[in-house]
Formats: C-alpha cells, sequence, structure tokens
DNA sequence: GAGCTTATGGAACATCATTCCATAAGTATG
DNA sequence: CATACTTATGGAATGATGTTCCATAAGCTC
C-alpha cells in the first residue's frame, strides 16, 4: 500500500520553462484582477500549468514574491519617467507617477506598507533628493525633506488603495461609496463635527490625483520656505 | 455512530459572561504581544477560556474585531489628548499622540490602512480642522491641508510600523536593523546614488520621532505660508 | 413550568502557505 | 554512449487559519 506516488503520465519537463520573472507577472496579472486576496500560490500554479510546488523553486515564499511584484511595478514607473522641468515639478511628477502607479494597481500601496524596501526604491530616494539639491534645499534640511515627501506619498497610496479596495469589496464603485460617506458627514452634529461637516460637498466632488498634487505643493512650500526647522543633527 | 455532539460536562453557562469589550481588550493585548500574527480566533478564544465560535455572537469577523480594536485605541488616545497650546503646537500634539499610539501598538499603523474610518477617526479629523480653522486657514485650504496632514501622520505610521515589524520579524532590534542598512546605503555607487549615501549617517543616528515632528512643521509651513494653492472647487 | 431568546463552545469545513518527495529532463564526466 | 549529478517539476501531505454549524444550556417572559 502506502502512497503510489505519481503516477506514469506525470511531468516530463515543460516545453517552456517556469522563470521568476514569468511568475512575477503572473502574480501582477492576479492582483490586478481579483485584488489582495486573488493571490494565492494555487490560482498562481493553476494560471502557470504547473503545481504549488513548482514556484517554490523560483520563489522563497509569497512576501518573496509581492516584493518583487512591487520591485517590478516602482522599477518600470521609475524607468518611464523622465523629468524636465523644475525641480519642484519634477518632485510633483515623480511623485504623481508613483500615484499613477498605486492607482493603476490597488494592491500595490497596501502591499509596499508591508515590504521591505527594495533597490528600486533607493531609486526614487536618490531622484526625488537630487531634485531637492538642485532647488537648494539646506542639507540639513534634506533628511526631513526627503522622508517627508517619501512617508506623504505612500501614506496617500495606502490610503487611497484601502478606501478603493473598502468599496470594491462592497460591491459599490467610487462613486456611490463617496456618496454615502459624504451624506454620513453631512448629518452629523454641527455641533460637534463642524469641520468635518463642512468638508462633505468637497469630499463628493473632490479628485484624488489633484488634492495628492496639491499635498506635495504644500510640502514643497514647507520645504522652500527660508525658515530653518528644528533638526537634531 | 455520527457525531454525539457535546458529552455531558459540556458548557453551562460561564461566570463571568463574554462582553464585547472584553475581546477586544483581549485581541489587542495579543496583538501586542505576538503582532500582526499573534491574533487568531484559536488564540484568543484559548485566552477567553471559550471556543471560537463563541466569540462570533459578539463580533462579525475578524476585519470587525481589527477595526474595533483600531478604534478602541484611536478613541483613547484622542480622550487622553487635551489642548493647550496654539494652533500650530496643537496640531503637532495630535499628530505626536497618534505617532506615539502607532509606535505603542505596531500593529495600529498597517490595521488603519486597511480598516474603514470609523467615528474615532472622524474626531481626529474634526479636531485637526478646528485647529486649522483658529489658525485663519482659508476656507478653501481646509479640505487639502487636512487631508495632507492626515496623510502624513498615518503614511508615517504605517510605515514605521512595518520597518519596525521587518526588523522584529528578523529578529533584530532597531539599532542592528538601521546599522545594516546604513552601512549598505554607504557601500553604494557614489556616482548612482550619491544622496542616497549622504543620508547614511542621518540614518543611523535619526530619531523617527522628531522627524516626525519636523515633517509635521514642514507640511504646517507650507499651509501657513500665504500663496494660494490650486484648488479644485 | 412552557416557550423563546441569548449565549456558549466544540467539531466540522474550506482554504491557505508551505513542505516533502518521487520523478524526470538536462548536463557534465568518464 | 553510460553513468552521476544537478535542476526542475508537480502532486500529495501537513498544519494552521477564518468561518460556519449545531447541540446544548442558561436566562427571561408569560
Amino acid at each position: 500500500m502506502a502512497k503510489k506516488a505519481n503516477a506514469m503520465g506525470k511531468s516530463s519537463r515543460r516545453e517552456e520553462s517556469l522563470s521568476r520573472e514569468q511568475i512575477i507577472q503572473a502574480a501582477i496579472a492576479l492582483l490586478d484582477e481579483n485584488g489582495e486576496e486573488g493571490l494565492t500560490f494555487r490560482a498562481l500554479s493553476e494560471r502557470l500549468a504547473t503545481g504549488p510546488g513548482a514556484l517554490y523553486w523560483h520563489v522563497a515564499n509569497k512576501n518573496d514574491l509581492i516584493t518583487a511584484a512591487c520591485d517590478d511595478l516602482i522599477g518600470k514607473t521609475m524607468r518611464e519617467t523622465s523629468l524636465t522641468g523644475t525641480p519642484q515639478e519634477n518632485i510633483r511628477v515623480l511623485g504623481l507617477a508613483m500615484f499613477d502607479a498605486m492607482d493603476a494597481h490597488p494592491w500595490l500601496g497596501s502591499a509596499l506598507m508591508h515590504a521591505p524596501q527594495q533597490s528600486p526604491m533607493l531609486h526614487l530616494v536618490e531622484r526625488i533628493g537630487h531634485q531637492l539639491c538642485t532647488m537648494g534645499v539646506a542639507k540639513a534640511k534634506h533628511w526631513v525633506a526627503a522622508s517627508t515627501l517619501l512617508n506623504y506619498i505612500f501614506g496617500v497610496g495606502g490610503r487611497n488603495a484601502a478606501n478603493g479596495q473598502y468599496a470594491r469589496a462592497n460591491g459599490r464603485d467610487r462613486a456611490d461609496f463617496l456618496e454615502t460617506i459624504s451624506t454620513a458627514w453631512s448629518q452629523l452634529d454641527p455641533n460637534e463635527y463642524p469641520f468635518v461637516r463642512s468638508l462633505a460637498a468637497r469630499l463628493r466632488s473632490h479628485d484624488d490625483r489633484k488634492d495628492f498634487a496639491a499635498g506635495m505643493g504644500l510640502i514643497l512650500q514647507g520645504i522652500s520656505s527660508t525658515e530653518s526647522l528644528e533638526t537634531n543633527a
């Protein structure tokens, strides 16, 4: 008795062998189609016409795979973004490129929160830093300026992704979703929540991308201002 | 045959009945002790001396539970934070209170990225908004100012949490972790990554909390600047 | 006490990431 | 060409998870 193991027809090495790159691309496709929960080793192996075990030859584990997928997209985004304007404009362009990537791949923002920083991310830091230098930002401000910009970029990305996925998970489109929240806000107690109430209308009509760019503008203005910041250097 | 169901000694209603609040507190304790992955319905039911099924009477599902845990902590943080300074100072205090909460509960930042916005979060928005009004920020800027601050606060929280958890997951303390990255940065190609290299030393010695406060200062300065921003209202 | 509601907790279920392993195709070596 | 060794492969098993189901019992209302 015992396990007969594999029947005869078994495996015979596949014509076009698997590759790490192939697996990453399939993972991205799966994530794009079905969201964060759509990526399972079973679904992935089915799509690639193999078994889950084979994937582990090319990929260490799921975290490794997701990290690689993030790197791939950030790298692609960086490669496709060229900078031709003023430093401030260029930083905005970089931020918007990341925003668009996270918008096109709604799982990306959330995944980046869990994934360790890898080399494509460093490339983004470097490019932003280069623009800061061109702007003539004082060296003492470099660290704070760069980290504030990055935290903002990925903070927005993460939250936008979360909102989008929440709406999608409840089977409603963005407009419905915003409409519901906006209505709820406008019905809040005027004494307790005057500010939130006053934002209800704006919520309904706002444009995430424009607001993102405006927020970058706010930070850039803070960076450019001549006031020196408290530093701990 | 078939299932004999429960033996006789069975259940007899527990002396102190379960409550949603009790479950939430136990969940927070579990998350604090063992991180994001430490919260399972099995561990939770064991700690509460019951079965997983009983928890579902008080809590809809895991998402509901995590959202409730987040709300509990944000609510507590808001309740414990009183504002007595200038509007700018107050906004900084609010941000730092959230930073400290996310620092004390490293899973919080990450969980907030997935959880839908609930009423304690609205309370935070309201308080920040009130300070913006006191500062005399133009109405047209309210939306951008508030959302930029919030995105920054939770963006930093999320990233800090991710870094901390990554370090912890690899069994290294913060100093080790930063040391490794700092060294890696300082060994990058000087032609390709001059900026990142120049930040290596700063990375080693930086203080997350001070940098967070400085970033808030940057944004507040941008908000206070008299230049009007492009709005889409 | 009868009947209904509120809990309770253990077992069962489906699904997941991951490991294991028998196996076969490639590749180098003689 | 034959023999070893490496590189892949893919299916089966493992263990843990969130969730559902259900028999049961305690409280409550009449």
